[in-house]
Order: structure tokens, then sequence, then C-alpha cells
DNA sequence: AATGAATGAGGCTTCATTCAT
DNA sequence: GATGAATGAAGCCTCATTCAT
């Protein structure tokens, strides 16, 4: 009744490559189930996505979906909260609290440029999904933490005179949108993820915050 | 199925005063459905909308758009094309092809700020359908020569020595981008949308792309 | 547009002998639903009735049910209203509030078992769907005017001397059940709905009631 | 399939106890499924009582009712017989024969409302599942047994002058149902259980079927 | 051209039943 | 015997589309 190490060990192989079948194993149906669902959300969209179709990806029955998640909705709602805490507990974690305002924006641009190549789609996930209407207040609640950290971390930059002047929102605003606009593009094939292409677009989004 | 100049100049007059007329005009009809397809694909997303609602609210029948329109697919990609064909027009007209790079810019970024206010359901409709997947290809098409254009004035900013190195498309991705998130925080009521505001994101735009 | 008063004809003929096909016009699919509806709900159960084989039996296709009816729900209180305010008004219409007590529940006698000769289906469905969990408090309100006119006449009787003593709802539970019971026999085939068997029956229920 | 007489003695102890225990010992486990399946189709009816809920209240695993009952209906089935036959051996036990029609009445009224008091759960049922669609032909058998054995007893309380004239049916019919009319209003609330109340329908339902 | 009732495929979800452990 | 995760048929309902008027 209890081979957790035994299946654990083996789906977190199956995890690394693709979305898999039905191995019996609870935790393992259960993360077959949020791979395929962020896939096809981010390829068809929420409404656009059949529950039965995002059982057929994960290897399984339709039926099945139902005994993990109580609804469509909870199943959204389930990826977006485990990836939007995943990376913002990467990004956050070691952020440099007292470094200068250039080396917060250093760190913050690494770590999440790392994560952009690592999960692309879950990436393009959150960002499709920012603010759906079938979002429950926890998932916002996720949403407005993130946000918030990052205000406060701009007024700071711009109590330190590193950052330019301007409601902190407007500033999170474009600078937020830039990255997603290059991650877009890159999704889209028109720009390529390379270290040259990265640093040039990290020093023009400091540019767009920092003070003249 | 598009005669698209012919109700372009009535619709016009149709938007100022209210949607859903119905006169037994034919280019009205059309014009009702467009505008009410518009508000609803905004509000409620492609999929939440249902093709009777848009018909309820643009003040006809159920089976009358299907006279107007193959198919609820070819209604999105028709309002898609339309706004899209129309703010490409407005902010491309009169664009000072010969100015400083930077009096580009500023002209560019009046023109879409000013249909931003004007037209803010167009352009959050333009937004959310972005790539979308039943976007056919001509509405593709439609955004890519856009893009193209755009591609070629950054290139030639480059050139004159105002605009940074780098590829193109990363800076108009971050550029972009940037707008785009500076419109959905206004949206959702983070950031104003008052003359200082823009001055001020106008200029750190401009900084994310001009040479230092 | 208009040919309400032809088919108005049409329709109630058809209604007095089957179930009947789809003829474009909306009352009478509505009444081929409420009768179809009525005739599953007796035979098989609220839940043991699908609603497609009650689109089915009415003869038109399973989402037009829900053109005339919010939910399988609204279509189960729309027959229950229906039949409950039909019985109540044929039984109530004339009933001699002035007369004694045995000629009062002569006319009831009459009314209800001719209402149950001219409408087996109708009875047993509201005897069948008596307080269940289903029916909406608008259905219930109707089930509670006639159980308290009924228990109000019978205390008129207690006082009068002519019906034995005992909390009216008592002998109204015995007495409605009694009926209920003989009809169901009825139903089951186990006795004939003759004049005389009836005759047989009244008695023995005005027995149960009357003072000694 | 069946071990009635084995399970049933040990059954009234586990009944006056708690249901749902689950001690490993088959029997106590078959109890513990018929006491749980019992309570929730009285509940929530057949077709709402999904057969995992009943595994739980039952304090076992889904899989585990399959391999006491061959299928939901095979268990319905055993809960009506068990219970139809135990009422009506509770009732006719020591029913005497010889007695005046007048005692045998009253014998029976007592036994049956004694069965009533101690087991309401099991007499409502009882009837709220008197030929259900889904009671096989041994269920029905069981009914018709019961039914057939109270004819006679009425018939020859004819023969002996001291019921009334008249089809054994008719009498039966409205006789059984006044009693459920009487049953159902107490369930509902409406009526006590009182020994005041239950002496008067008592002598109520004897005038029902007693000669003049 | 317009209407709007009707259609029926398809979506979300439930649940009786199976079967590997 | 028991378990409980999994199954997949079937139920309720929506809605893009058609067509008789």
């Amino acid at each position: 009744m209890d081979r957790r190490s035994t299946t654990m060990a083996r789906r977190s192989v199956a995890a690394r490559t693709r979305p898999r079948a039905k191995p019996g194993d609870p935790d393992a149906t259960r993360e077959a189930i949020l791979d395929a669902a962020l896939e096809l959300f981010v390829e068809r969209g929420f409404h656009g996505t059949a529950v039965p179709l995002v059982a057929e990806r994960a290897g399984i029955a339709a039926g099945t979906i139902y005994r993990h998640f109580e609804s469509k909705e909870a199943l959204v709602n389930t990826v977006y909260r485990t990836w939007k805490e995943r990376i913002t507990g990467e990004v956050l974690r070691d952020f440099p609290l007292q470094a200068s305002a250039r080396d917060q924006f250093h760190t913050a641009w690494i770590g999440i440029t790392k994560f952009v190549a690592e999960h692309p789609r879950a990436y393009a996930f959150l960002e499709l999904h920012h603010h759906a209407p079938y979002l429950d207040p926890e998932s916002r609640a996720v949403e407005q933490r993130t946000y918030e950290f990052a205000a406060v971390v701009i007024a700071r930059g711009q109590a330190g005179g590193a950052i330019r002047r301007g409601a902190p929102p407007v500033l999170l605003g474009l600078l937020h949108g830039a990255f997603v606009g290059l991650v877009r593009f890159w999704r889209e094939g028109r720009v390529a993820w390379t270290p040259d292409e990265l640093a040039l677009a990290e020093q023009a989004c400091w540019d767009l915050i920092r003070a003249a």
C-alpha cells in the first residue's frame, strides 16, 4: 500500500520528460494532469481546452481528473498557484535585500530568465492567465503579494536615487510588460534566447527604470 | 464578404451614438454586430461569448449574424482585422518618415495613446486576442505587416545612431510589451491615464530603446 | 408570424391523443414536453428519467427542452404546479361552502374521482412527487394551501358535529392516504374503477372521518 | 449470496449500537452496508445515493460493497426484502387466526405501529420504494404474499359479518393507504405519534372497514 | 433580408463498477 | 477478503448553426 519512495522516484523522472500514462500512483497521476493542463491551457486557452482532452494528454480517463481536482476551475487555479509560487520562490529565494538597486535588478533578471528558460510553458501560462476571471481569490492573493513586493523594491530604489521618479505601478507595468513582450517574441520565434540578446535586454530594461 | 471602406465610414458615426441599431440597413446591421462582438469578446472572451448573445446586444436575431459572417470565427477575425488595420492606419497616417528617431517615437506614442484613450475596448481586444488560436492566417498577416514596419523603423533609428544596438525584434518586443503592460495596469486600475503618467512612461520607453 | 389560433386548435387535439412531434409552434412544443415529462416521471421517477428521454418522447431534440425550461428541476416544478393547480381548481370550483359536511365530502369525492379517471397519470404524478426534495418553495406553497383549505373544512365539520373529534391533520392524513391507496391499487390493477367500487369506497371513507 | 438468518440475528445487536462497524467480520460488514444503505436511500433516494457514499457511511471501501452485493440494484432489493420480510414476520408472528376480526385488527395495528415506532426509517424505506421500477420480481413477490394474506383475512372478516361488504382489495387499499398517509404526515411533522392520536386513528381505521 | 425556434454535437461532471495490489 | 484509484458510460446543459417562415 505504500510504495511512495519508489513511485516518487519514478515520477520525478517521468515529469522531466513528457506527460505520461497511468501509473496507478495518485501522486504521479496528479502530476500528469497538472502537466497536461499546463500545456493545453497555453496552447488553447482555458475555455478552448476540453477536460477530456487534458485527460487524454495525461494518459488517463476523463473521470480521473475529478478524483484529483474538484472542477476544471480548481484545476487551473492549482496550476496557477503551483507555478506562481514556484517562480516567486525561485526568484525571491536569496533576494539581496541589502544590495544596490542595480544588483537587485540583476538578481531578479537572472532568476526570471532562468525560470523562463527552464519552464517556458509555465511562464507562458502565468502570463496568459494573469487576472483571468476564473482565478479564485486565493490565486489573486498570490498574484497580489508578488506585485506588492515588487512595488516596495521599486519604491526603495527610488528612495535611494537609483530608480527614476514616478508612480511605482507605472514603472512596474512597463518593466513587467517589457519582459513579457520579450518572452512572447521569443516564443513566437522572433528573437533568440541567447546570452547576448539577454544582456542587451537586461540593459535596456534597466535603462527603462533607472534614474537618469 | 467585406465592404470595409463603406461601412467603416458610417461606422464611426454609429459608434459615437449607440451600437445595437437595427434600421434594416445591412451596413448598419453589420456594424452593430461588430460593435457588440467587440464589447462582448472583451468582457467575456471568445469562448465565453455566445453568438445569440452578440445578436441580442446588437439588437437583431441570432440567425441574422450568419447573413453577415460565415461563422463565429469569421466574426472574431473580422473584428480583429478591422481594428488592427484601423490602429495601424491611425498611427501610421502622417508618420514622419524623415523625422528624427525621437520625433518618430513621439509621433507613434501620441498616436497609440490617443487610440487607447479613444478606443480602450478595441485596444484591449487586440491585445487579448494577440496570437489567439482561432485567428486565421490573414489576421496574422495583418499583425505581421505592422510588425515588419516597426522593425524597419527601429533598424533605421539604429543606423542613425539614435537607437541602441541589438536585434530590432528584441527592442520591439520590449517596447511593445512595455506599452501593453502599462495599458494593462491602467485597465486593472493600478495606474492612472493622466498626462503626467504618460509623459513619464514615454520618457522611460524612449530610454528603453535609445542609444546611451 | 402569428398563427396562434390555428396552432392552438391543432394542439388541443393533439394533446388529447398522445405526445407528438415538432410542430415549430412554441406552445405546442412546450405542451409536448410537459406531457412527455408527466408520463416519464410517473413511470421512472425524477432521477430515473433522463432529459434526452423526455425529449425523445416529446418528439423533439434534447436541447429544445432548455428553450422552454431552465432546468430539469424547473420542468418538474412546472408539471407539478400545472396539475396541482388544475386539480385544486376543478375540485374547489363550486365547492359548497354552506352545505353539510356530508355533502361537501360527496362533492369533493366526485370531483377528485372524476379527475383521477380523466387524468390518471397526472394524479399519480402529484402523489408520487408529494414533498419531493426538488420541489421549489412555490410548489410547496401550492401544496400547503390545498392542505390548509382541507384542514379548515374538516375543522368546521367537527365544529358542526358531523366529523369525528381529533386533530384535523390526523383525519386528513388518513383520509388522503386512503384515497391514494385506493388509486394506487387501481393503477396496479388490483381494483376496478367502477361506480360500485367507488360508492363503496366513498362510504368507507366517510365512515373513516364521520362522527359516530 | 444471502445468509439472512445468521446475519439477521446479529444485526439486531449491531443496529442497536451503531452501524458502520468494520471488524473484519463479513457478516458485520454486510450489516453495516445494509444499515448505511437503508439510511441513505431514505435520506436521498435510490438515484441520489452514490455507492461510494454508502461505503463511506458503512466505514468500508467502495469496492468492498461488490464483494457482498452484485450491484446497486441487488443492494436495494436486499434492503427491501430484508425489511419487508421483517415487518411481515413481526406483525404476523402470533397473529390470532382464531380471534375476532376486531381483535385481529387490533393485533395488526399494534404490531405495525410498534414497528413504525422502532424502525421509522425502515418503514419509510418500504413505503418510498413501493413499486419502484428497480425492484426485481422476487421483491415484488414478497410484496404480493403480504398482500394476499391480508386479503384473505379481510375476506374472512367479511364472511363473519364483522367487516363491510365489498371487494377486499378496495378495503385493503383504503386501509393500507390510510395508515401510510398517517405515517407520512407524522414524518412531515404534521401529526404527533402519541397514544391519543394512535387510538383515534385506530378507531377511524376500523370504522373504515367494519360493517355498519 | 430577417427571424427565432429548433437542432444536436460537445462540454463539464458524476458515479456504478472494475481490478491491480 | 479488502482496498481505493481508475474507468468510461451517461447525465445535464450550452451554444454554434440551420432553416422554415
